[in-house]
Order: structure tokens, then sequence, then C-alpha cells
RNA sequence: GCCCAGGUAGUGUAGUGGCCUAUCAUGUCGGCCUGUCACGCCGACGACUCGGAUUCGAAUUCCGACCUGGGCGCCA
């Protein structure tokens, strides 16, 4: 019976593992192999004069990357790796592994980006890549724990939609039949609609399409967006529920993840502290304007160089608070004394933003006035501010990036590296 | 959308007008090798994105196409 190679160990007398040839060294007489599942490595030895003549026929067949089946004695011995090696008795070819491979899996020769994401099955072989999915896993598995122990229920809203959500012109339009359709850029409107439904908090983590033709390390055009709404909430009790998510998933994946984190040559997160430190709009542009010597002003947006510059400055995760109305979605509530200022926040990690919230205008008729002071016609939400005519409660949310979550836990250079298949300007396979 | 950079064996690279029937590594194939762990040694195989132009001569210069990476705007 099979069993994975991280079970066996300098104890075990005899073992069956299925895995792939990682590496060959072939002495003459001697052979190593190592097999590689996804719990680890285990050096294969074969003496040759010692084994029958099955073993040596499949030997010559197992090319590198091929699945083998052996089943033999287990021995003790210090110098192999983990302490163990296995002598075969039975050695198969499962499935033969062509040559040349697109790229080379144990690294010897590293390989481009690109390369490596159209052969994705095989780098997702390289420990260091898995590691990084592995990590991906228990991230979304805290923060659905996490959500569900504090009463959130999770939704599911539609990916195809009939107009824009927040009226830019940054969607993937898509036929429906005899209708002009759109891929949904964010679960916005839907999760506001269930505030109106009484639902009270809800989350959703699912996909988002921008259509931007951005070509750079952070953004992708289909990403996975971890949405969060709660009623009878402000920014305020948002923004803290948000700092102890990051904080609890920081914490989870140290606990549950070490494996991963070595193989990833990163060890042991530094867990961030809450409370984040909130830094006010007007005052990070100053810093951004100080630092960059840039002629940055209040009513700006904060632009690469800017959020450099503060994140560096700030050196930790931070929030932005009390934005200008005028940059912030229409949705985003003003302050009731100073109506240019609005509960809106981002929340940066010094390398970039990772996520943005604001307590939601719940007034039917501020809403309208605010849809229209962006130029956009209310007539094109009517679906949308249906439900602020029926007693929709005050509530406040926000909309967290999974992969950038990922990538700034991970220290990953490219945003592409936390998503298995990603969507850019030029990729759409595989 | 704007701006830069780049396309050389399966992979990663060197090569800025003749020294290129193109470098090195890895790989693959063959040979030797019983303790390797980036095994070692010997030999072989394998590439200039495409089209046009300049030139006695182009991987190298120019033009166009195709493909790609990155930056910016904007954003998660």
């Amino acid at each position: 019976m099979r069993i994975p190679i991280r079970e066996v160990t300098p104890e075990t007398e005899t073992a069956e593992v299925l895995g792939w040839v990682h590496e060959v060294r072939d002495l003459g007489g001697l052979t190593f192999f190592l097999l590689r599942d996804r719990s680890g490595i285990l050096q294969v030895t074969v003496p040759k004069k010692k084994v029958g003549e099955q073993v040596l026929s499949a030997l010559r067949d197992a090319s590198r990357e091929s699945l083998v089946r052996v089943k033999g004695r287990v021995k003790a011995i210090g110098k192999a790796p983990g302490g163990r090696e296995l002598v075969p008795e039975e050695f198969e070819v499962v499935c033969r592994s062509e040559s040349p491979l697109p790229l080379d899996v144990v690294e010897k020769v590293p390989a481009e980006l690109d390369t490596r994401l159209d052969a994705r099955f095989l780098d997702a072989r390289r420990p260091r890549v898995a590691a990084v999915f592995q990590v991906r896993s228990v991230a979304l598995q805290t923060v659905s724990d996490f959500l569900y122990a504090r009463g959130f229920v999770n939704i599911s809203t539609p990916k195809i939609v009939a107009a824009a959500t927040e009226g830019g012109t940054e969607l993937f339009p898509i036929a429906y039949f005899e209708k002009e359709a759109f891929l949904n850029q964010s679960p916005q409107l839907y999760k506001q609609m269930m505030m109106g439904a009484g639902f009270e908090k809800v989350f959703e983590i699912g996909p988002i399409f921008r259509a931007e033709e951005h070509n750079t390390t952070k953004h992708l055009n289909e990403a996975t967006s971890i949405d969060v709404e709660v009623s009878f909430a402000d920014h305020h009790a948002v923004m803290e529920l948000l700092e102890e998510l990051i904080v609890t998933v920081y914490r989870d994946v140290n606990e549950r993840c070490s494996s991963a984190l070595e193989a990833l040559e990163i060890g042991a997160l530094p867990v961030p502290k809450a409370p984040f430190p909130r830094l006010p709009y007007s005052e990070a542009i100053r810093m951004a304007a100080e630092a960059t010597g840039d002629p940055i002003t209040y009513g700006d947006d904060i632009g690469t160089a800017a959020e450099k510059a503060i994140g560096e400055l700030m050196g930790e995760h931070y929030f932005v608070v009390d934005w200008p109305t005028e940059i912030k979605p229409y949705y985003a509530m003003p302050y009731e004394d100073n109506p240019t200022v609005c509960k809106a926040f981002d929340l940066m990690h010094p390398r970039m933003e990772l996520s943005s919230g604001a307590q939601r205008v719940h007034q039917h008729d501020l809403l309208v006035r605010q849809i229209q002071a962006k130029g956009l016609n209310p007539d094109n939400f009517e679906f949308y501010l249906e439900p602020f005519r029926y007693g929709m409660p005050p509530h406040a949310g926000w909309g967290l990036g999974a992969e950038r979550l990922i990538m700034t836990m991970l220290s990953l250079g490219n945003i592409r590296e936390a998503v298995l298949f990603p969507r850019d300007r030029h990729r759409l396979t595989p």
C-alpha cells in the first residue's frame, strides 16, 4: 500500500511510494534517484548488482519527472537525505515523462515567469511554488473561519451583470444571448443589497474582473476579492475587523504552514500588530510631498511614487483615512459635519494597497445626489437604488485583494506568483 | 491609453558589422564510474521570431509585423 514520502522514516522497515523522479545520479554500479511527492523527497538507492532484471529495465525508462512506483526495504543511512533511503524490490514506471522538459523542475537553471506560467503544472511541482499555494489555501480558510465565527453569512453574487458598478469603463463586455452584459468588477452593490435584506453580516470570496490595460507586477485582470459588508457598523468598526483579520491570517499561516514557509526560505512571518496606524489623507499627502519633492496637493490621488514614499516612512501596515469625498466612489459616506471629507479608508502594506472600504451612504436621496455628482445617471442604477427606499440600515464594508495579501505576506516579486493561472493583459492560457 | 526595454539550442545566457560552420551552463544521447547529494570525467546533439532594406559581408544597423517584460495613469 502506498504511503506518503514524509511517512518513510529511518525506523520504517518496508515501504511502497509513488513519486516523481526529481533527480537521477547514476554512478555506474550504483544509482541514486530522488523521488518527490507533495509531502517530501526520498532517496531511492539502486545497487545494480543486487536487484532483479525487472528493476534494471524499469530504471532505464525512468526519465526525470516520470511518475514511478517503488517498493522495497528502508535503510537508515546517516548520509542520505532525511536519514533514510529506499532499496527497491519493485520499481515500476507508472507514467513516463517526455524529454526535454519545458522547464527545469530542479531549478539548476532558472526559468522566466512567462516560461513557468506556460508550463504551470510542471512549475507547480517545484516545492517552493507549491508552498505558495499551500499558504494561500490556509490563508483563505482562515479568512472564512474568522468570518463564520463572527456570524457572517457566506454569499455568492453574480459575475455576469448588466451595468458597471462604479461607472468606470474598465469592464469586460460579453455576449449574453441577445443582450450586452459585463463581467462584474466588484460585488459591492450586491453586498449592499443584502444589507437591505437584513442579512446584517455578509462575505464573499470570489473573482472580480478589471479590463484595464495595465502591465505591472501588482495588477491582474482577474483577481480574487475578499469582500465584507456589515450592518449597523461604521468605518471604524470594519477597520478593526480588517486589522484583526490580517493579524489572524499571519498568525495562522505561521502556525500551520511552517514547512511551506521553510520551502520558501522566509521562515516565520513577522506578525503585524493591531491597531494599525490611522493616517489621515491630508497628512499622507503632506508626507508624500515632502518625501518626494513632487507638487502633490490635497485632492490628488496618491500615485505610485507617493504610495512608495509613504510606505517607506510608515514601515508597517497602516490605514489611510478621511479621504476627500471627491476622489472616492459615490457610495462612500461623507462626514456629517464636513461633507467634503468621507468615511472611506484604504488599508496599505508598505509595498501597496491591499484593501479599500468605507461606511456607505444608506440614505436614498443622498446616494442619488452623490451618483449625480460623479456625473453618472441614477437611472442606470435603479436595481441598486431600490432597496435604499425600503429601510436600508447604516452599513460599512471593505474589499481585500487576496492575491495582494498573499504577495505581500510572502514577499513575492510578482502578483502572478500568487495565482495558479493568472489572467493579465496578454495571458489567456493556460 | 502613454512611455521604456527586449526576442539567440528544451531552459537560462554570452555575443553591438568580418575574429560566429555563435559562448557558457544546464539538459538530452552514448561511454567510464558502488555512496552520490548542483556527483565527476570523456564524446556527441541542439538556437540567432518573421518579412523587407542597407552592405562586398548582418545575430549585430534601419524599417515593418508578431510576441514578451517592465514603468506610469488607475486600481484590489
